[in-house]
DNA sequence: CAGCAATAACTACACGTGTAGTATTCACGT
DNA sequence: ACGTGAATACTACACGTGTAGTTATTGCTG
């Protein structure tokens, strides 16, 4: 419940961390040859990065002999959810419902989709019903 | 359907179009002291905004007598859309549902907002009917 | 043990952003 | 016609970000 204390994680950053989120921990080589796989970077660039992710304490570096492995620190749900403040409080003035209603509408939703969101309605009116 | 040519927005830009959404066309001080009132700026702070936001054609300021009437280019619908495609993309690999499942979950929903959203469902579903 | 190859650490640099300060202009009142 | 003050235009500057280049360190190899 805490205000998030994790400095805003750029773009750039964000990829670091997708690549750690798969898997973890792991050397700067890996990461590095991983990313350099999907976006061409330099493993300077990578190895920028995780240092920048380290210093803001999103990411853990623990010596392994000569080198050092890399972790998350900070859980991919943890980020996906203040990301997602940050939209809701930026773009929809803190209200959910418009949100949602722009997701519904503009982007294609599969069967599947609309059958999770079904049973989450159902979920939500049901809560609503029990607590008044 | 083409890329957004507008370029990004940024945080302290979205404040003065907000503004410029609730009320335009309107002179720069008028644009200033309502900012001024929300946030503290200094007059020039938002004039810079202002010109930057010309510069990327999100506003267009128009003559008028001795100063500047500043009304949007860019339509909030429009940026709303792109702000939330970005963040599905970045934080939720493109993937609808999780996002959705994500809000409903995490964000309080008003008895409105889950009415609201029953009746979207239920127009999802609809059409889903309709096209097989 | 001396140098190499792999890592890490430090430095660089241009561009965007937040946040103004300073300079210029030009319409209006006297 | 001219000065003045509001509005605009130009300049500033530190910090974050994208994207590396350069330098230092160090364990391993011959």
């Amino acid at each position: 419940m805490s205000k998030t204390v994790v400095p805003a994680i750029s773009e750039a950053e964000s990829r670091v961390m997708e690549v750690l989120w798969q898997h973890a921990p792991r050397g700067s080589e890996d990461v590095a040859s991983t990313l350099h796989a999907e976006t061409g970077w330099h493993e300077n660039t990578v190895r920028t990065l995780l240092n920048r992710l380290v210093r803001k304490r999103a990411v853990r570096a623990t010596r392994d002999g000569r080198r050092f492995l890399y972790a998350p620190l900070l859980a991919r749900e943890q980020w996906q959810a203040s990301e997602s403040r940050s939209l809701l409080d930026r773009v929809f003035g803190g209200r959910v419902a418009p949100l949602l209603v722009h997701f519904s509408r503009n982007e294609k939703l599969s069967a599947k989709d609309v059958t999770e969101l079904r049973k989450l309605v159902d979920e939500l009116e049901k809560k609503e019903k029990r607590h008044g």
